[in-house]
Order: C-alpha cells, then structure tokens, then sequence
DNA sequence: GCGCAATGATTATAGTTTGTAATGATTGTC
DNA sequence: GACAATCATTACAAACTATAATCATTGCGC
C-alpha cells in the first residue's frame, strides 16, 4: 500500500494549482499582447512607472522594480532605441539620467492600457458580470490576507511554478 | 487630453492582473516548498509522470513536458543523482533507458503530496470554506472557457508577465 | 578649498540556463 | 545487409542574469 502510485491523487485540482494555472495562463496571453507592441513586460513596468513620474533616475525606478542598475540601463536602452523615453539631463546633479516620456511614449502607454483592458475581457470572457465581480472580490481579499502589496506584481524577475498536483 | 499621465488609471485592479499576482503568489509559495525537498518544480513534474506511469522513456516524457532530449538528461541525471528514479534497461529495445521510482522515490512523492496540502490551506487560510469551494468553482469554469487543459500547468518553462495595469 | 568617501551610470565579466546540432548506439525495413 | 529512423548523450553557442570594476560627479569634514 504506497498509497497513490496508482492513477490520480487529486481528481479536482485545489484552489492554489487553479490559481497558478490560470494566472500563468492570464500572464502569458497578456505579455503576447504587450509582445504585439515590441514591448516585454518589464518594458512595459518602466514605461508606466515613468510615465506615472517623470524625471526619476535610473537608479530609484531599478530600486522599485528590484532590478540592479546595470540591467537598467540595458532597459532603458533599449525603450530610448524605440523611442519611447529619453535620457535627459539633471541640472541639479549631473550624474543622473532623469527619465521622460516621448509623445510616442505617451501614445504606446495609452495602447498598452487599451490592449489590457482588451485582455481583461478576454480573460473573463466566460463569466459573467456578477461572476466576475465575485471572482475580484475573493482574489483581493486573498492579495490582502497573504500579505501581497495591492497593485504590484511578485514577479517581474521571477519564473514560475510549474505542473503539481 | 493626454489622458492619464497623471495619478492611477485603474485604482482597482482588473480580474486579470489579480489573476497572475495571486497565481504567481501561489506559484512562488510552491516552489519554495517544494524547495525545501530540494526540488525543482520541473523535478516535481517529472517525478510525478514517472509515478504515474513507470517504465517510460526519457523521450516520451520530454514530449509530455515539453522539453528537449537533452534537457531531459540532465534532469534524469539530478532525479538520479538524488535517488529518487532510476535508469532501467528496456529488453525490447536497447536505445531506450525505461525509468522507474525508486522507493525514496515513492517516500518523496508522498511527501511532495503532503506539502501541496498545506500550500493549499496556508493558501486559502484567508478564505472560508465557501469562499474556497466558490473561487474554485469560477478558476474551473475559466479553465474550460479558456481552453486550458485541465490539471495541466501551462508553463514548465514559461516565464511570465510582470507589474502591468 | 582640498581630500576622500559616497553616489549614479556604465562597462566588463563570469555564471546560469536554454535550445540546436553533432555523435554514438541500436532498431527496423527494403 | 545496407540505410534511414530513433533514443540517448555530448558538444556547443545564444540569451540572460547578477557582481564587480570603472568613471564622473557630488557632498562632507577639516
């Protein structure tokens, strides 16, 4: 008697393997769209926290995405090549690269809400509006009780948890 | 105007987004138990297939979990490595190394269960017994309207999508 | 005002992880 | 009995990561 060599241990998979499965699902479809625009999802992470505050060095928006500064200046390289911020000068300090928005910035940001909000519905095409009210209304309490910070995400640099049971 | 250069453009955060924190939170949590076991959450997922069904290839495997023959090697290696499966020779066909649970193997699995059940209630500890069996009820629906396949996480080498809207 | 530690950005570098291709052994087929 | 196909392995190059060294600039103590 192993116990469960046999065939399945859990037949109705628990609400921890549902929510990562279909978290990762909604993660996924959303960088695709984001990929659409030539954006990865940290692109899109720098992109709106400057956007939310212009003229932040590189050094505090890598402290709030949790990336170290090297990295951030391959990011923002690469969001200045598409031009989409720009480097500009601090008269105050010139060591530091105050970042900015473009007006092609500004227009992507603008897309890249409308292609979430076209996710959002995608995602709950299934459900309907009531369903969906109650769906956020348990995952927020869920963000609350587990200590997560409401608005950020765990995982910019993060992999995953695959398969389980 | 512009439009929202300004404060937070959703103060409330769609389906979506909670989705991919919450399951990414879930992810994270798992893997750090599973961790504790010295595993590797692809570790999990092939110990796991192997004990469904011993005697497999390593080729058969590695299509069921979407990795390459040579990656399957050094997982294999690890797994044995750690003495958890072994290689075994396949008297019909010599090419093909058949693997097979050792009994530490069968003791790990059980534990990588019991661990799953307590990712699941430290989990869901924040809800009630109707609250779990409510959001469960909606991930599966999602899970069918989306076409997911059922018990079947979508990303074993899947990265994932950051902060977002 | 001078010297020096601290800071922001960058570059250099090494470690890790991944997939693709080449290799070797074995099988099945014509 | 030769030859294409198959399973496993090894060799290898590409992508990505963090850490440390470097350079310019700033602020402070004296």
């Amino acid at each position: 008697m192993g116990a469960d060599t046999s065939g399945d241990h859990m037949v109705v998979p628990g609400a921890a393997f549902l929510l990562s499965q279909v978290g990762m699902h909604s993660s996924r479809l959303w960088r695709e769209r984001m990929g659409e625009l030539g954006l990865d999802p940290r692109h899109v992470v720098l992109l709106r926290l400057v956007g939310a505050e212009e003229g932040r060095s590189q050094l505090a928006l890598g402290n709030q995405m949790g990336l170290p500064p090297s990295r951030m200046v391959a990011f923002v390289d690469e969001l200045e090549r598409l031009g989409l911020l720009e480097r500009r000068a601090n008269p105050d300090d010139r060591r530091v690269r105050a970042l900015y928005l473009t007006a092609k910035g500004r227009q992507t940001l603008e897309a890249v809400m409308k292609m979430s909000a076209e996710h959002e519905k995608e995602l709950t095409s299934g459900l309907s509006e009531p369903q969906v009210k109650r769906l956020r209304h348990l995952l927020s309490r869920m963000v609350e009780e587990q200590g997560l910070t409401p608005g950020v995400h765990p995982g910019v640099s993060v992999l995953d948890g695959p398969k389980e049971l």
